[in-house]
DNA sequence: TCCCGTTTCTTGACTCATTCAAGATTTCGC
DNA sequence: GCGAAATCTTGAATGAGTCAAGAAACGGGA
């Protein structure tokens, strides 16, 4: 992806272009799972000076807008990914802290119906599996 | 349940028996989904003089424990509850921070195998509704 | 029941992701 | 190009949660 489709990516959702926002969106696309602070660092490497409220901001916009999606495991600070709208979830790692896209087993929003909601309106299903990543498993192992 | 219920339960556990834990499951238990804050108010009507950070470790050794369960919705603080092992989920309210309890729609742990766990070894899958609560729906008709 | 080693609690300082605020810039419809 | 509105820069503030050192409490064994 270049530029010019992150460009069309925010024109698409009625965004100002900006060169911030541009930069996160390319930072995010290209690093799946980054947290605050990495996606600063990249987007630094194409827009030295941005600030870090910058980045809040176009996060924030970009996450309303839904062009991209904002995951945060608990004891987690918060992490942004670009591939929306097409209902995965993910694995987190117990002792690193590492993350991995899943499909979900059961095809279309399963199990994503609750039985009694309470009188809630629900509009999205999140699941997050816990777990132990293959580094860490090895290390224990090895341990 | 009294406190002679949760000295079973900690003892069952392996754990020692102190007064902040006392209190700090008979509190969990009273205010099912409060933060860490409601839960310091409420364990001091009890205990006045404890310090938060007894609070945070008792809290920290039930959770490890399997006592009470931690949950922490994005953008949320901590929020703990008794009700463990039941594979039992949440509902949030987008508007209000809300939440409440839904039992999984699809009986036992159900579209919680991952069709590809990228080498993840699964312990645990947690599911998180998002939506809009009774109170907030009816607040945003009126307005 | 008392003692002692270990765990847990108290106190108080500190971290750091995230938010807030005010003023300067930039974007984009006209 | 112009100007209003949105966005960005700078710098300070917030606050949940953590860290650390010493004091107190717990509970197994005598």
């Amino acid at each position: 992806m270049g530029n010019a489709d992150y460009e069309q990516l925010l024109r698409g959702a009625s965004l100002r272009v900006t060169r911030p926002r541009v930069a996160v969106l390319g930072a995010v696309t290209e690093n799946a799972h980054a947290d605050t602070e990495t996606i600063l660092g990249a987007v630094r490497e194409r827009l030295p000076d941005v600030s870090h409220q910058a980045v809040y901001d176009s996060l924030a916009a970009l996450s309303a807008a839904g062009i991209v999606r904002r995951i945060q495991p608990s004891g987690s600070v918060a992490r942004y990914e670009t591939r929306v709208g097409d209902n995965h979830h993910h694995v987190v790692c117990r002792s690193c802290g590492n993350i991995a896209d899943v499909d979900c087993a059961v095809g279309h929003t399963p199990c994503l119906t609750a039985s009694d909601d309470n009188g809630f309106v629900v509009d999205e299903a999140e699941v997050i599996y816990w777990g132990t990543c293959p580094q860490c498993q090895a290390a224990q192992r090895s341990k």
